[in-house]
DNA sequence: AACCGGGACAACCGCCCACCC
DNA sequence: GGGGTGGGCGGTTGTCCCGGT
C-alpha cells in the first residue's frame, strides 16, 4: 500500500519536462480532459507515470494558473491562513485563485518562514520567538536560545506583536483602552483564552444540536467556545468608523436584545460551499448595495474541489454540490450574538434573512478576502486537530490593524460556523 | 573566469484515504 | 469485510539561476 501501480513500471521518464511532453499532455488534457490520469499517459503517448501527469497539468499546465511572483497581498493572507489552517497547503490554495498548494507550499518553506522569522514570529505556532523558546524550555529545562530569538524585540517586527504585547502596551496607552473596551479586562490575554480542542467542541455544537437555530428550534448556544471571539469582534466593531457598512454585531449597541438569525430548513442542495463571491463590479453586491443579486460559484477549474474527486461532486457529507446556487436565497446566518455568559440565554425570538441582514450591510473587502471565507468544515468535520486558536493570535502579529484582523478572522469563522450548523442540520 | 552559497522553482516520494470489486 | 487501486496531499529533494567573492 501506498506506492502507485504505475510507479513500479519500467521505462518511464523522469525529471523535468520537456516542451513537447508538455504539449502533448496538454493537447490531451484540452480535447479528451484528463479522466483517469493513470490512462493519460498512455493515451497522450508520454512516457511518464499518470501522477507525474497529474502533477505537471495542475502544476504548470493548467490555463487558469496566475503565473508571476506573489503579491504582499497575497503573502499576508498566506500567512493568515497558515495560522488557522497550518500546513494544509491545499486548502490554503482553495483561497487563493490562480496558485497552487504546491506554489505555496514553496514560497512558505523559502521565502515566508524567513520572512517572518526576521519579524521575531516563529513560522510554525505563529507565536514570537520568545515565548516559543521559553514553552520548548520549559519541559526540557533547557536554557538554550536560538540566535534567531535571542536578538527578538517583542515590540519590533513590524508587527503589533503578540496580543499579549498588544495589551500589555495597551495598559500604558489609554488610547487603545477604548479598542479593547471592558474586553480586556475579562479576558487579560487571549492567548490565556482556553479554547476546547475541536473534538470537544464538535461535541459541544453536537450536544446543543436541538438547541442550534434554525426554523424549527430556537434556544441558546450552550456553551459556545467562540465566544471570546465573538466579543472582541463585537467590540472592535463598535470602534470602526464605518460601522455602517460592517456585518459585525454590536452587542451594546442592540441594546442587549440579541440580533439573533435562524436557519430555515435548509434542502441538502443548499448546502453547496460557495469558493467565492461573484464581485464583479456590475453586480451590486460589490457597490454594497446588497447581496440579493451576488453569485456563488463553484470555482470547477480548482484541483482540490470537488471536480477532482471523482465522487461526482459529493462534499464528503454526501450532499449533491450543485455548480451554481445561491446559497443566499435559502440558507441563513446561524449565530451572529453570542453572549460571553454561557448563562445568558441568547433568545431567538427575531428572525432575520440573511439577504435582509446583509442588505447593505455587507463589508467591502478585497477580493481575497472574499475568497478568506470559504469552509473550514472540512477540517472541523474530520476532527483531525485541536482548534488552533494560536493561529487566531497570530493574526494580531501581523501589520494589520486589530480590527482588520479580527474582521478577517472572524469573517472565516462565521461563515465556517454557517456551513458547520447547516451540515449538523443535515446529519 | 571559477567557485560557492542561497533562492526559487519543479518534481518526486511516501503516505493516507476513498472508492471499487 | 478486506484487499487493490487511484487520487490527493505534504514533505523532501533535485535542478537551475544568480549574485557575491
Amino acid at each position: 500500500m501506498g506506492r502507485h501501480s504505475c510507479c513500479y513500471k519500467q521505462k518511464l521518464r523522469k525529471g523535468l519536462w520537456s516542451p513537447e511532453e508538455d504539449e502533448k499532455l496538454m493537447n490531451h488534457i484540452t480535447k479528451h480532459g484528463h479522466g483517469c490520469w493513470s490512462t493519460v499517459p498512455k493515451l497522450a503517448g508520454l512516457q511518464r507515470c499518470g501522477k507525474s501527469c497529474r502533477l505537471r497539468w495542475i502544476n504548470y499546465l493548467r490555463p487558469d494558473l496566475k503565473r508571476g511572483a506573489f503579491s504582499q497581498e497575497e503573502e499576508d493572507l498566506i500567512i493568515e491562513l497558515h495560522a488557522v489552517l497550518e500546513n494544509r497547503w491545499s486548502h490554503i490554495a482553495t483561497r487563493l485563485p490562480g496558485r497552487t498548494d504546491n506554489e505555496i507550499k514553496n514560497l512558505w518553506n523559502s521565502c515566508i518562514k524567513k520572512k517572518l522569522r526576521q519579524q521575531g514570529i516563529d513560522p510554525n505556532t505563529h507565536k514570537p520567538l520568545t515565548e516559543v523558546d521559553r514553552s520548548k524550555a520549559a519541559p526540557t529545562i533547557s536554557t538554550e536560545r536560538t540566535s534567531e530569538s535571542s536578538d527578538v524585540d517583542p515590540s519590533s517586527g513590524g508587527a503589533l506583536g503578540n496580543l499579549s504585547h498588544l495589551l500589555s502596551e495597551t495598559a500604558q496607552s489609554p488610547e487603545l483602552l477604548p479598542v479593547l473596551g471592558k474586553h480586556r479586562t475579562e479576558t487579560p490575554s487571549l492567548a490565556r483564552l482556553k479554547v476546547p480542542p475541536k473534538e470537544l467542541f464538535l461535541d459541544q455544537l453536537a450536544s446543543g444540536h436541538e438547541n442550534l437555530p434554525s426554523g424549527r428550534s430556537s434556544g441558546s448556544i450552550p456553551n459556545f467556545p467562540f465566544q471570546h471571539l465573538f466579543c472582541y469582534s463585537n467590540e472592535f466593531s463598535s470602534r470602526d468608523s464605518g460601522g455602517t457598512n460592517s456585518l459585525w454585531f454590536n452587542q451594546n449597541e442592540s441594546s442587549g436584545s440579541a440580533v439573533s438569525t435562524v436557519m430555515p430548513p435548509v434542502s441538502p442542495s443548499t448546502l453547496s460551499t460557495p469558493t467565492g463571491l461573484n464581485l464583479s463590479p456590475d453586480n451590486p453586491h460589490s457597490g454594497g448595495t446588497g447581496v440579493h443579486n451576488a453569485q456563488f460559484y463553484w470555482d470547477t477549474a480548482n484541483p482540490s474541489s470537488s471536480s477532482s474527486t471523482g465522487s461526482n461532486g459529493s462534499n464528503g457529507l454526501g450532499f449533491e454540490l450543485q455548480s451554481t446556487s445561491s446559497l443566499l436565497e435559502n440558507s441563513i446566518f446561524p449565530w451572529t450574538d453570542l453572549a460571553p455568559d454561557k448563562d445568558s440565554q441568547v433568545h431567538l425570538e427575531e428572525e432575520l434573512k440573511w439577504p435582509d441582514l446583509l442588505h447593505g450591510t455587507f463589508p467591502e473587502t478585497s477580493a481575497a478576502m472574499q475568497n478568506l471565507g470559504q469552509s473550514l468544515y472540512e477540517d472541523v468535520v474530520k476532527a483531525e486537530s485541536q482548534f488552533n486558536m494560536e493561529g487566531l493570535c497570530a493574526a494580531w502579529c501581523q501589520n494589520l490593524q486589530p480590527q482588520q484582523h479580527i474582521q478577517v478572522v472572524t469573517d472565516m469563522y462565521d461563515k465556517d460556523l454557517q456551513r458547520m450548523s447547516l451540515s449538523f442540520e443535515n446529519i
